[in-house]
DNA sequence: TTGTACGCGTTATCAC
DNA sequence: GTGATAACGCGTACAA
């Protein structure tokens, strides 16, 4: 049944059906009721592709996750937090969401071109992409609005982007660990191919020089934003003995812990360790985890409305975004 | 830049770029190379919509996870497993993957109507829907294929599911705590609106009364599939001095063994512990714990198979698949 | 307030 | 192996 049927049934024609679905004023109330009857007795969906042909719109939004599977399964609940965002978001601005998960490969031509099908989504929004991703190098031939999360490095200025300060916030996580009193702080990196993790360093390294002491490259190992990766981390740092850790991610610091713990050290008492992000496994690791909170659904939340504002024009490339962060003191620190 | 201007460009009709474009055997290779190379040149992106309208197919399958927050947050990577599963299956079988995410109330009948679209999804997934869901209700009215992931309720006997033989993984985490000689086993449900608590705690029943150990309903907890529930609901069981817990997840069995520590209770030597479904939380806890696996990204790679299998009319509904769970044994046991 | 007529870009069916 | 043409179902001038 289509819109003719409909309009047959209830004596109408086409347009006026298209009118009453459309919300349009021009209708008599006796004939939107009319019509509306119909419509709910015969149980009619507009054909959305048909609407689409005509519009020049699909109302869907499409979300690039294009992590590797260890990241995306590993990363306790940011990822959840993060889609729980970007899902409410569009529901409450009337898209849908289309979702490209896992990786893509440089010969996987077939699946990028579709990401980038113009007819497909009104916009993109990327997750965590990487500068050596191969979607990273065709994002500047995109022919639909596109917003990143996490902000990309330099050379793509000219994207929008929602973030956070990451700079700061690996200032004010290392700060606490300088004020508590620790001087040995060691630092596990997240991937270096994000700028989230590059960020957290070089405020790692302000907060160093800025409280004059020294920045060991022993104390400083890379990592990858998992559990395993802190793990592995932890036992490199403990030959040189660090009083102190600043771990890139709150699933990070949980695996340094346990492997702190199996190594027969004290949290808080030998070792102090400040996450990062406030995820479940912060509140759930013993000790409880210090962290640096960032608004996970937000990111999603505010990059959703955006996209939408690029896609209907309200509002005009570039935009960046940057989000608070908020440092939340537990257990892992002392005190 | 359409079919036609592709077409123009190329010297030939807009039916020969349409039998490239779908690779046709009935076009000479010069003439496809042609096209070809112009279609590259242009970057040129067939309309989905347009397609689609001739079609009566999108090539896109619905995932609807109607949890409510709290569960979708907190339970470790369960979702994150299962969207893996789904997002690789949907690639492989050229589909894309259409998200609804979040509690869906009765009110929001303009939310179920666009699900339900059989316009623009070839199919839906549900994940997790519970028998008191506005969408439960609805199965029965829908257009298009679905398969649900976890299995409905017996008046839903004429879904397609996809799910694991939850009574007999509670009756095998039961019998490993009755063999290592426990006596006093508590447990822990899951939401009783999902099959899968109802089952386990059937499994659990089984046992006892198999190994003739009464069943005492101060043993047992309603909960939630979250890391609060297994806290509260082991605070609740403490008075009543289980020696073993089988908890119906392991976030659950990861709050409740936080519970049974700050109670001063040392876990294996004085409660036992027993989760389900070995997502990360489950190594990450300690001691590690013991726990019946579930093939949750099989799942999600099955029910998409499964889905795809329908849509093609290559089988008939209803399809129920049930996989495999193993018992993993680690310290949360002794032994 | 309602109806008519055209176009959106593709696939499918024929004819050649 | 190739081209012309008729759908597919909707929105939207424009006319009435």
């Amino acid at each position: 049944m289509d819109l003719e049927g409909i309009a047959r049934k209830a004596g109408v024609s086409r347009s006026t059906v298209s009118r009453v679905i459309n919300n349009s004023p021009n209708v008599s109330d006796r004939t939107r009721q009319r019509v509306l009857s119909v419509i709910e007795q015969e149980n009619f969906h507009p054909n959305i592709a048909a609407r689409a042909l005509v519009k020049r719109r699909t109302d869907i939004i499409g979300v690039v996750i294009p992590s590797p599977a260890n990241v995306f399964l590993s990363d306790n609940n940011y990822y959840p937090m993060l889609l729980s965002g970007l899902g409410q978001a569009t529901r409450a601005l009337d898209y849908a969401m289309l979702m490209w998960l896992g990786e893509v490969t440089h010969d996987d031509q077939h699946l990028m071109h579709k990401i980038s099908n113009p007819h497909l989504t009104d916009g993109l929004i990327f997750v965590s992409l990487t500068n050596d991703h191969p979607l990273y190098t065709k994002l500047s031939r995109l022919r639909i609005p596109f917003v990143m999360i996490d902000r990309p490095f330099a050379d793509l200025d000219y994207a929008n982007y929602v973030s956070i300060d990451n700079v700061r916030g690996g200032e004010v996580a290392t700060e606490h660990l300088i004020r508590i009193g620790r001087r040995r702080i060691a630092h596990i990196t997240g991937m270096m191919t994000i700028t989230d993790a590059h960020d957290r360093l070089a405020g790692y390294k302000n907060a160093l020089r800025a409280a004059g002491l020294p920045i060991d490259y022993r104390l400083i190992v890379e990592g990858q934003f998992t559990y395993e990766a802190g793990y592995h981390g932890m036992k490199t740092l403990l030959p040189h003995q660090p009083d102190a850790l600043f771990a890139a991610s709150d699933t990070v610091a949980a695996g340094a812990l346990q492997a702190a713990k199996e190594a027969g050290l004290r949290v808080p008492e030998d070792l102090s360790i400040v996450g990062f992000d406030d995820v479940d496994i912060a509140l759930q690791s013993n000790p409880a985890l210090t962290t640096i909170r960032q608004p996970i659904r937000d990111k999603g939340e505010v990059a959703t409305r955006l996209l939408v504002d690029l896609i209907h024009e309200r509002v005009s490339s570039p935009q960046h975004v940057v989000l608070p962060t908020e440092l939340v003191v537990r257990q892992s620190c002392g005190g």
